[in-house]
DNA sequence: AATGAATGAGATTTCATTCAT
DNA sequence: GATGAATGAAATCTCATTCAT
């Protein structure tokens, strides 16, 4: 019971610290208001977090986490390439529009020298079943042979600009202009038996 | 004369500003070392500029319609849809690899609370002959009928994920590499005659 | 049995904190941190004590009543004064350079303002063997006819100095040494019958 | 003018600091009691000084070298070894008894582990010429043969231990007795010729 | 117009103390 | 009796902004 709540106490904070952060920005949401809005105390917050940098990263990592996981939500290494990356896009950007606080949260912040990224090595062990896939995509002449970097922009950038879009300029993203994107981003990347 | 002196002390702190923000983030930035970087006494920076969030607005601002301008550079209404896309996209990529920090700023202070938006009327009239070009291209079937919306974060997208990549992967972005990444970002939008 | 208990618990908070405060410093030691290096909650140590400043207080007076046991050690009313006074200042210095810590802790914390100085009846209660002995060997003519307080600073602050150069200097502080300090201790309080 | 009134300020703070570190000690003296004391913001006193370690150092080296200058105030290499110690230890003494906050204050924060130590050359330096006066006199058979560091001991530490009773026990210390004790201090450390 | 010393509001962080378990 | 999570008052320190020069 107590763990239970003291996991809770870990989670109400992280939670707190995206609602306002996203809504506030990092400089207006000092540790005091996050401690006000959780109803807990300022101090205890340092219980949990060493300071505030560390608890930003903490809430970058997990989002992280998240991200990735609901990416790989429900997929199997069956079905046609193209088949299996929209798959993999659509997870992808639909987590980003039903999550608007934690992408807003890691756009805002992915570059702010506070924010400890993660290793090289990090990333790729995580990302290294997509990037299996692209492997494999080329080698199978599904995907043209461009470099793993340019497919990464290709597909992610979009959905990023995407979702951007959605969230700024109140886009409705419904499920044919999403298939319709995912579509396009396909055509971006696909091999071209004949010019 | 004085108008001139004015001018260039102006320019000074937008570029001392630039210089500092995209080296330590808006944090370790204190309007303090800028004027001191500057050479020039703090409160001269309040002549120029009402507080500190006006001037980052200002730098946005400057940085935003010096992009389009590079963007629009030697961009002529004539040759085929596909020559004209791809020099408007080599120009704007060009342009975000050619000035790293303008890149970055833009990146890291987009969606910042402090960073007003632009009005919505204000990036229209701004883009309208790049929209203009886009609703031709569908018009004459060059593209395909995206929404404009899906259109932009199809091309702009994979700009913004290149530089990134570029700048924080040191991944060489030769004009081959461009080339091929304009070709395919062109493929996405382009229209499919048969299927 | 329990008693038991509870004086070992309270002995080992003072020691804790006597090891920690020597160390650290009064700021450098917080409650949690002599709690965690006791292995005790830092609950229990209000148990013992009302509070941080109780603690040092304690912490002193039991100090000092040590020192004062350790000076009249095998002390005897009987041989010359020359002979009393060396071995009551040998004692006091003994001690003070065999236990650094306690040396160092009443030395720093001595006039420090949370430090509720024992009342001067105290002190003379304690101190009373020592004053009869300087009374007798005024009344002697063993010892010149100077106030109390000059006798006391006379050979009670060589005491304090050459435990602290040895703690701070590493200075070697042999038997030898020890003797000719105290042989000329003597020599400044000692009667003169001719000069 | 903005000179001097500039040297004012960073004297102001440094008086009013040891006035109120004397009173209430280095815990109960927040920046913000030592600011509204002086008169001025709590902001300004980090313009003078780094932070509150580096003003309590600068406060202690600016001590000990007024110590070190009434020291040797009117010392002349002349006259008897004997009128020349008295000379320098009524120096001291009277210095100590004459600016009772000071004292205190170097007594109080001497080994307290937030005061940097002036490195053991600085200190050599500043004392050379008190060296060299006891090792002329140790040659020319005036002192005993004993250590430096047993002589300073002989000869400090009852100056701090006469300064703390003076304070303590508001003794009074008139000339009278400073005579007899600095007499008393000589014949501590004087060349006993016969036994 | 330019300066930069001074300000003080407000941010982060610590830690003595309490109290539910 | 013992614990240690939680508290929040209070400390240190920063920095946007002002204003006398």
């Amino acid at each position: 019971m107590v763990e239970h709540l003291t996991a809770d106490k870990r989670t109400l904070i992280l939670q707190t610290t995206l609602d306002l952060m996203t809504e506030y920005g990092f400089h207006a949401t000092p540790i005091s208001l996050i401690a006000q809005h959780a109803g807990i105390g300022a101090g205890t917050i340092y219980r949990y977090f060493d300071n505030k940098e560390h608890l930003i990263n903490e809430l970058f990592t997990e989002i992280k986490k998240r991200v990735i996981k609901a990416m790989l939500q429900d997929y199997r290494e069956e079905g046609t390439f193209k088949e299996r990356f929209k798959h993999l896009w659509k997870n992808l950007i639909r987590y980003c529009i039903d999550h608007p606080k934690e992408f807003q949260f890691v756009e805002q912040y992915r570059y702010a020298p506070f924010v400890s990224n993660m290793t090289r090595e990090e990333t790729f062990i995580i990302l290294a079943p997509i990037m299996q896939f692209f492997i494999e995509s080329k080698r199978a002449k599904a995907m043209k042979d461009l470099p793993l970097y340019t497919i990464i922009a290709l597909l992610y950038g979009p959905i990023v600009s995407l979702a951007k879009l959605h969230l700024d300029h109140n886009q409705q993203l419904t499920n044919d202009r999403l298939e319709q994107a995912a579509e396009a981003c396909w055509d971006a990347v696909a091999y071209k038996s004949e010019e």
